[in-house]
DNA sequence: AATGAATGAGGCTTCATTCAT
DNA sequence: CATGAATGAAGCCTCATTCAT
């Protein structure tokens, strides 16, 4: 009754809930039937509001789609300059240091399942944001290579595609299916693919 | 082992004809488009029939989507039991004997490159496919490790799951864009997984 | 009584509008072509409106069809029910008051006629329908053959559904071709049904 | 092998059997499920032949539709041909020459029960011939009259129109439900429409 | 006498989107 | 901010029927 109306013919407080409302049903559905069969009538069922209304805050059914795939391209980017930051202060070891890195990109996919979902899984972007994942993390690669730690004889853009595979992989059978938490994932593969599987390294 | 489809209606050479066309365009256009964007009216256009044609031989889009999934399990099965059958042989040492393998594999999907875009990648089944893919992986690491080649501290389920991410990521980066050929890839993925990046093996 | 139809959008004034005219269209369509030979696409095109709208009220030309039979087993039943409470009052002879009840059927026969016609000739649960009205009359006959009024020796489940049988016809052949009143109808064969067809009753 | 074609290019042996086949289980299909719902393609599958092979026999659905009923049309003409001729024979009395005019129809229906479904209750021209058969029953109900056996103050062509839907749905609910016979309906329902249903006539 | 192959025509239904209020 | 009502566009599928052999 006494709402504020702050932004004149814009969205105020309601529609503002609305509108995340509708984002947030928008993301759950889009992850759990994909693109075509989730159904904006049955969005706007959920939250309980009409067709038009949806239109109201989205300019299309692919606007909104694409709105989740830069939500999750946003966090992704987020995160990984945090990686950034913070791999500067080698206060660890060479493990410890990637290990921490992969971990906090399976946390970032645990806390964002859906959208993750969307971004990583199921847009037409996903290519692109895993090639562009890949560059980065090629890039750290060869960092190591010049610091002596790693061979110099390995193809690195496949190693670092073959990672985000990895990650990529391990997030949908392990961590989304509850089996493995984001450290122990990164510990494991960060062991296997610094060490690899042949015993007498050992 | 191939069980013949009954069908109501009994087909002769031309007809069959008819059918591998179809069937192929469907490959084609699935593995382009998707299930939802390829419509049943562009795969008989292009195979110069009209619509009621393709319900002579498929019983709906789903059956010839799914028909095109049991055709890439097949083949996929088909190569896993001779994967298991040369694996006895060793004849070669143990990287070559794995490089073997995992080339074969990229060599299957090099060559039935649609076919596997439908079953690893677009249908539902796929998960299912990867995870049968990973639990035979996982065998075949597990003798390994009782022969004492690997280390028995690894959870191989992981390393399964990781190598099933591996394959997947790479068709799609560097084999399915003509980067690499399945014998550079295998022979790659498969030194990387067995010695590691570190330096100090060497 | 009447369940409200749980729809998934709400539907107002004109909304119901709608739905009103194209039902009534139906039953006009359906009652003159059959279900078969009815086509959505002529009852909306009478009703000057699109397909689509005819989906926002009906879930299935199934669905309309069957609320048409629906209507029409309502009012039959309200009519029976109604019988059943005018029978009590026996201020009138035993002949007047069969023929009012069997008048009363007449005249919800005319004035329902299109609704009539697809439950009680076109629907699948015609038969049905008829048996309930049967069995129905079957017990009233049995009243009147405890208070001795009717022999004792008569099959009445073969009156019963005899009388079904005439009144579905001559619904069919002098009601609705206009050529006899509910009331001629009732009368005439009320007492062919008490009396017989032979003289020397008289 | 030393099968005779008589008639040069028209049908012959195997072909007559093949269209008897057709017509056979036509009749089943149509009586089973409606014009509408019986299928060509299911017609040949039964008969285990093509659907070209239809059209070799019959030009249309409409045509072995209308063949069907006037099959039936024919087996109704000869029985109340044959009815004439005996009902000349005044050896009985009114009501066992009334019964047994009835129970011939009933035998009629009873043994060409899916002939009869279809020219008696699914064709167009049912109707017709309904009337056809209610204008005979009539014109007999006349002579009695004119006798001297009948009132003289009923409309007959109710009383005829009466027996018609007697006959029809008796036929439906009790002849083919197996739980009457001809006989045994014949006998009531002559009997009812003789003496009617009020005690004080015996 | 019969068949394998194919089609013209058309029906039902769905869905994202918009109009008017 | 939101709704009731409606639609354009299009997709899947079925069926009676025919052509060429």
């Amino acid at each position: 009754m006494f709402e504020l109306k702050k932004r004149g013919r814009q969205i105020g407080a309601d529609g503002e809930k609305s509108r995340e409302l509708l984002l947030k049903i928008a993301a759950k559905q889009f992850a759990l039937y994909g693109f075509h069969d989730t159904k904006i009538s049955a969005i706007v069922k959920e939250a309980n509001v009409t067709q038009p209304t949806f239109y109201l805050y989205f300019k299309s059914k692919e606007a909104i789609f694409q709105e989740l795939i830069d939500l999750f391209k946003a966090k992704l980017h987020t995160q990984v300059e945090h990686s950034r930051l913070t791999s500067g202060i080698e206060t660890t070891g060479l493990l410890q240091r990637i290990a921490t890195n992969i971990s906090l990109i399976f946390q970032l996919f645990q806390e964002n399942e859906q959208v993750a979902r969307i971004g990583f899984f199921l847009s037409t972007d996903a290519i692109e944001i895993k090639e562009q994942m890949a560059k980065q993390i090629e890039e750290n690669l060869a960092v190591e290579v010049e610091n002596g730690y790693f061979h110099s004889n390995i193809d690195l853009s496949i190693v670092a595609s073959a990672i985000v595979g990895v990650i990529e992989h391990l997030t949908l059978t392990k961590l989304w299916a509850g089996l493995k938490t984001p450290d122990e994932l990164s510990q494991e593969i960060t062991r296997l693919f610094l060490y690899g599987l042949i015993r007498e390294n050992e």
